[in-house]
DNA sequence: GACAAGCATACGCGATCGCGTATGCTTTCC
DNA sequence: GGAAAGCATACGCGATCGCGTATGCTTGTC
């Protein structure tokens, strides 16, 4: 089918600097997909056992997986009528790590942070500002 | 390995595994943030700085960095009328390295995923099973 | 203290994304 | 070869997110 997969390729590669990567980590920007990624730690697993642990509607999940799949962070291999998922790459790894790490010291910013999610709002004229990590006397 | 973190936190860290994670990498999904994160590799940068370099209207800018802002990316300092915005834990550096790292690879894979972004749809069909990375003869 | 500079926030709108539901495809078993 | 298991995909809908525009707040200058 396609033939082509090479050369004519990154449109948004160059297009907008940061664009790529800010679409790689939307990529892990879901907990479904966290969560399947962080099994796969452990080794491959059908989409079946994925499902019966996460316990999500099996076409949503294999969406997901699409998801894993095209971005290259996961890897499938076929055993009969079932599906096996592993990690393709370490770095995918290394990342949850360090997005760990990091929410370890700053998760509770992350977690109230009424950008990334509005609905969140805590309330108008809160500064984040370090009121409970650092200085700022101001 | 380990398999939980540390202590009980705020509202959605406990509440669903893997979303404060998957909010963690959302908060680095956008392009305007990634730029700025980088720019800040080189030490703190003003408001006015950024705009200069990233060419955008000022009051989104800043609604990106209030995001940046709340989820611990940056720290603020204030001389004068102006904001100076600087990194504030190393580890964001690590993950677009690592990001990075990974698109020198996955890259093209990343780009054409049609799940983050539908819009880019690569035609139907056409799977992502390793044409040009791996095997998968079927 | 009025004004300007510099930065932050509010609100409506359009685009994107995840979900629920339904359907299609492949492999195996009878 | 028909049926079922296992998985992938399509489509409509609601929620989320980024943008454009307008406005507010703080600091410095006169």
């Amino acid at each position: 089918m396609i033939s082509e997969r090479r050369l004519p390729l990154a449109p948004v590669r160059q297009a907008h600097p940061g664009a790529l990567t800010a679409k790689f980590f939307r990529g892990l920007g879901d907990a479904t997909r966290v969560r399947v990624l962080r099994l796969l730690e452990d080794g491959e697993r059908t989409v079946s056992e994925l499902r019966a642990v996460i316990g999500i509607e099996q076409g949503r999940l294999s969406s997901h997986l699409a998801c894993l799949r095209w971005c290259g962070f996961v890897a499938t291999r076929r055993d009969g009528r079932r599906v096996y998922y592993s990690l393709r790459d370490p770095r995918v790894l290394r990342l949850l790590t360090l997005a760990d790490e990091f929410l370890d010291e700053h998760g509770d910013h992350v977690d109230v942070c009424r950008v990334v999610a509005r609905e969140l709002a805590p309330a108008r004229g809160a500064h984040p500002e370090q009121e409970d990590c650092d200085d700022r006397t101001d």
